[in-house]
DNA sequence: ACGATGATGAAC
DNA sequence: TTCATCATCGTA
């Protein structure tokens, strides 16, 4: 007998919305990534909002190409791509197709940093372009955490300077101990 | 404070 | 084809 699950994938309905909400809304979520049919979960605990050509962070501001093009298709895909010559940046698109936008996970559990979260979960750009469910391997679940509105911190986000005042705006998202 | 390390995109 | 840049991380 099955018992009744709180776990619920998240699915485009929730990626289709503005990406500065599902940036704040992602967290206390988990990311699972299936490896050799286990499924490990860890909870997301810090983010970032990119959103549209006219935001000069966004990689989208220059224009679609090869790299960026998953960030003009459809909310609740994957965006991954390699920086630094070293590290994968895993985001996930967000808001209608045509318009680029998407939330790069910064921060899952114990691990802080981007680069740190890919390495531990063994993404890679092959998840890029493809959808956040159980067929590509690396979906969202909501297992019912609440997560309090007093426990979430905005900040400027990190690592775009270059960015002008876009730098400033505060569209990372913290999830502080309650 | 800095070097590792290589894809990307724009210029030529 | 060359070149500067880069949504980082570990070590010093």
């Amino acid at each position: 007998m099955p018992v009744a699950t709180a776990s619920r994938v998240l699915t485009r309905p929730f990626f289709d919305r503005a990406v500065v909400a599902v940036a704040r809304d992602l967290l206390g979520k988990f990311l699972v990534r299936r490896i050799r049919g286990r499924a490990v979960a860890v909870m997301i605990t810090e983010t970032e909002a990119y959103d549209g050509p006219r935001d000069r962070a966004c990689h989208a501001h220059r224009g679609r190409t090869p790299r960026n093009a998953p960030m003009f298709g459809p909310a609740g895909h994957w965006y991954v791509y390699f920086v630094y010559g070293m590290h994968w940046m895993l985001n996930v698109v967000t808001g209608e197709s045509g318009y680029p936008a998407a939330v790069l996970i910064r921060g899952v559990g114990d691990w802080d940093g981007p680069g740190k979260v890919t390495k531990a979960l063994a993404i890679d750009g092959g998840f890029s372009g493809k959808a956040a469910d159980g067929e590509s391997g690396l979906w969202i679940e909501d297992r019912g955490v609440v997560v309090d509105r007093k426990n979430i911190r905005a900040a400027p986000r990190i690592g775009v300077d270059y960015a002008g005042a876009w730098a400033r705006k505060k569209w990372r998202f913290v999830l502080d101990e309650g």
